[in-house]
DNA sequence: TAGATACATCGAAATGTTTCGATGTATTTT
DNA sequence: AAAATACATCGAAACATTTCGATGTATCTA
């Protein structure tokens, strides 16, 4: 992983609504849907369209289409290989 | 380690000399002085002050005044705890 | 096919970040 | 004590991010 990729991630990690938004698939395991994440943040919709792009474009989330529903995984993979990058920053 | 924290180590990541700052310190498991940083970074002094601050701020760095020099170490506890974060995060 | 629903994009205001010259403060050297 | 060195702070310019109303596009429903 590239220092423009960690940088990228950092950034989209960086932002209070976009944390709340990634703490919520620690409680539920399944994916969550653009309208749910809309429900629980007290922001407009296009602010949260604006929040979801900066984590799809740092590979933290997973969009999937479904009919007109957007639905996100969470990217462990990518969460891993940030962690991995972090750990070899400790020597 | 609360979310204001998870949110300022992480904009303390999100920057690519912040992250040549701390790349170093893999290398160079001893302390880094502050003129040394200067050296190898492409800015001017307030700059590399500025981003020093913002690592030091995130607790990401701990200083140490040397006479009149600045030295600093890794502060690998938090490095831990924002790892044991993101763990977190993946269920 | 007309209307409704879900999400994206645009444009602009407000706010935050980065950068550096100028200047300030503390410490060391001469 | 004066000059030099190391780093911090100030103030302002340039740039990036966040926010939302207005509007666009795709899909579903009636």
């Amino acid at each position: 992983m590239d220092s423009k990729k960690i940088e990228k991630i950092s950034r989209a990690l960086a932002d209070p609504h976009r944390l709340r938004i990634l703490e919520k698939f620690k409680k539920k395991h399944d994916p969550l849907y653009c309208s749910e994440i809309h429900d629980f943040l007290d922001l407009a919709q296009p602010s949260v369209s604006h929040h979801l792009k900066q984590l799809v474009e740092a590979d933290l989330l997973i969009p999937e289409k479904e009919g007109r529903n957007l639905k996100y995984n969470l990217n462990q993979e990518v969460l891993n290989d940030y962690i991995a990058f972090l750990t070899t920053l400790k020597g």
